[in-house]
RNA sequence: GCUCGCAUAGCUCAGGCGGUAGAGCACUUCAUUGGUAAUGAAGAGGUCCUCGGUUCAACUCCGAGUGUGAGCACCA
């Protein structure tokens, strides 16, 4: 005799056992319309499931994100079945939901076609009018492995095979269709009302290069034909934003064939990058780091000795030169060690903390490359902290502060902070691993933010936190990092005088907060829409006059400005007032000066907001007062 | 690197059963001195990515290369 508890804390008793969908139906007729599963104490199951004791239970509807989560899995489901009535031969093998859709991967002698995407999205739509009930049934995992084998489904057998133990397996049933799955699903293929495929792209058979490739349909699926079309525009205008579209529009920097992967920066972009720059530069002063330089070329042997050359040789670019190989450098760290081995150091000089703009060549995979968000030639804001085990906490926690400081400065707040731990091959004692995820664990806990564990992904030679911001497609782009380093100090012979006069080897922390500077002006650009804050706009202000009359009043104007230190220019050229604004606001420039004979004879300026918005007239002073201001707050709140 | 797609004027894009191409914006010139998102007119601008092949003829068809897009793999 269940006795089921709702969300809003009322109970409801039952003389039998009941399905979710019964206990929904005797709410309501609406609702059990509207199942799509349930939570039975907080887990997630199909609406036919029965509760046979008491219970907490939450019906789930599409409003509800696992709801949504349910509908795309089972849409997963629903375009396998029309795959394969459309091509028999294409085989199944896994299609779980991911942000905002699904995707489903089909093994098949050849790619699908945007046409091919049509016909299936044609016969989803006729599946889902034959509505057929979506049901779950239990099978032996020898049964199972008969049943694929007998359908010639081979990715499913080796998928089944794969799973550890002899428990019993779910699988789901839609007519003809059948397959393997955890679920829950929705009751029916009449649940869906709003599905679109969107691409379709080659995968790798269980994510792995040295297998076959597969076909990946993605689509995507919400509970209502408006959500979809609210997402469907959602995407366009994250398209909008694109930093390569807004690069070229902008006049930013541009690529050509001729240097794949490298960007070339216009003034305006090289503004900005120097603007950020700056910024860094002051950051890092106050930070107690010391700036230094360091050769793009270095001798072979020192990449060999850092064991760099062992593992990356295919994406270090090399040089001969008179019968000597060098490499250009792909990374700074083997070079701040040479300058931390020059004089004896000290105990007492630690921590030293190096910093570095560094210009760094990878020989990136070409597929890999993608605007300025990964590139071959970029650089990094780089900088290694040499110091004893004891103070690396205290370095992660000063560190993690500091980035946060500067990712507020630039307007970001989301940062999505990842701790990669041990992986399999690794160097340094157990002992030693655990003080330092430890040490980098207590750092992300005291943020107070959520941070994912990944673990075995951690570099050979220590842990690291990764800290990234999302593009404007959603692709999390990673940015900061810091890293524990146990092992390269000691290869490169790196040593300091310890209090009892013994030598030891410092422990050195890899870290960087922008990470690239061209990765970090691409998702500026975006994040901003290329509406660069003032104190980042590569022009701050714009001076207009209304005709001729007004040009050396312009010009003086302008002159004032830039000796206060303000990017200003003017467009005194011939046209109407109507056509600069329009083409500098295009230009996305934050305040637009308008000048006319009344601006001249009161010795003012109008003030246009980059929005539109008339700020009014305004004196020299009070501009300089507004413009100040506005630099001041760097990126914050925007 | 892998799968599939794409490559035409500075930009955004049309176009053609194989007979060397067009629009809008931008650019140049002229007229216009106009108060907050496009003044009008005229002009100039292209080895249709590169190299091979087929053909009387290739920008168009085929092959290779390069670059690029989506996804996968990789990312010290």
């Amino acid at each position: 005799m269940p006795k089921i508890t709702l969300p809003d804390g009322s109970t409801r008793e039952y003389e039998n056992p009941v399905t979710v969908i019964e206990v929904a139906e005797s709410i309501g007729p609406g609702l059990a319309k509207a199942a799509l599963a349930g939570r039975v104490d907080g887990e997630l199951v199909d609406s036919s499931t029965v509760i046979s004791s008491d219970a907490d239970l939450a019906i789930i509807t599409e409003r509800d994100s696992d709801g949504l989560a349910v509908i795309r899995h089972s849409c997963a489901h629903l375009m396998a079945q029309a795959v394969q009535r459309l091509f028999p031969k294409a085989q199944v093998t896994i299609g779980p939901v991911v942000e905002d859709g699904f995707f489903y991967d089909f093994a098949f002698s050849r790619a699908f076609t945007p046409e091919d995407l049509q016909a299936i999205e044609k016969v989803m739509g006729e599946i889902v009018k034959e509505n057929l009930t979506v049901e779950r049934s239990v099978m032996s995992r020898d049964e199972a492995v008969a049943m694929f084998t007998e359908m010639g489904e081979d990715y499913k057998v080796q998928i089944i095979e794969s799973i550890p133990g002899d428990e019993d397996l779910s699988f789901y049933r839609q007519g003809e269709f059948i397959d393997l799955c955890r679920g829950p699903h929705v009751p029916a293929t009449s649940s869906f009302k709003a599905f679109k495929l969107t691409s379709v792209a080659g995968a790798y058979w269980r994510g792995d290069a040295s297998n076959e490739m597969l076909q990946r349909i993605h689509g995507t699926a919400w509970g209502s034909k408006k959500d979809l079309k609210l997402f469907l525009q959602r995407l366009e205008e994250a398209e909008k934003r694109d930093h390569r579209k807004l690069g070229r529009h902008l006049d930013l920097f541009h690529f050509q064939e001729e240097a794949p992967g490298m960007a070339f920066w216009h003034p305006k972009g090289w503004s900005i990058y120097q603007s950020v720059q700056r910024y860094m530069r002051e950051v890092q002063d106050k930070n107690n780091y010391k700036e230094i330089n360091t050769p793009q070329l270095v001798d072979y042997s020192l990449w060999e000795k850092s064991g760099h050359a062992s593992k990356f040789a295919d994406e270090m670019f090399s040089v001969e030169s008179e019968n000597r190989m060098y490499a250009i450098k792909p990374m700074n760290c083997p070079c701040h060690i040479q300058v931390f081995n020059q004089g004896l150091k000290s105990y007492r000089d630690l921590p030293l903390r190096l910093a570095e703009f560094g210009s760094c060549h990878r020989y990136e995979p070409s597929g890999s490359m993608h605007g300025l968000m990964r590139v071959r030639s970029f650089v990094q804001d780089d900088g290694h902290i040499f110091c004893t085990e004891e103070q690396i906490q205290a370095e992660v926690a000063d560190f993690m502060t500091l980035l946060f400081a500067v990712y507020k400065d630039f307007g970001f707040d989301e940062v999505i902070l990842r701790l990669s731990t041990r992986p399999e091959k690794r160097v340094g004692s157990d002992e030693v691993w655990d003080k330092s995820e430890q040490s980098l664990k207590d750092a992300l806990n005291a943020t107070g933010l959520p941070w994912e564990l990944v673990p075995g992904e951690g570099a050979f030679y220590g842990p690291k936190i990764e800290c990234s911001l999302k593009d404007c497609m959603g692709r999390v782009q990673q940015c900061g990092t810091i890293q524990v380093d146990f092992s390269t100090p000691g290869r490169l012979g790196a040593q300091y005088v310890a209090e009892d006069s013994s030598k030891q080897e410092p422990v050195m922390l890899h870290r960087a907060v922008l990470g690239s500077f061209e990765r970090f002006i691409g998702i500026l650009i975006e994040h901003y829409a290329g509406d660069m804050p003032a104190w980042l706009a590569p022009e701050q202000a714009l001076i207009l006059n209304i005709t001729d009359k007004q040009n050396d009043y312009c010009r003086n104007f302008e002159e004032s400005l830039k000796n206060k230190g303000f990017r200003v220019s003017t467009d005194l050229r011939n046209e109407k007032i109507g056509f600069k604004i329009r083409e500098h606001t295009l230009q996305k420039i934050p305040y637009l000066l308008v000048v006319g004979d009344k601006e001249v004879e009161n010795g003012t300026v109008a003030v246009r907001k980059r929005g539109g918005e008339d700020l009014g007239a305004m004196t020299f002073h009070e501009f300089c007062t507004l413009l100040n201001q506005d630099v001041a707050s760097f990126g914050r709140g925007a």
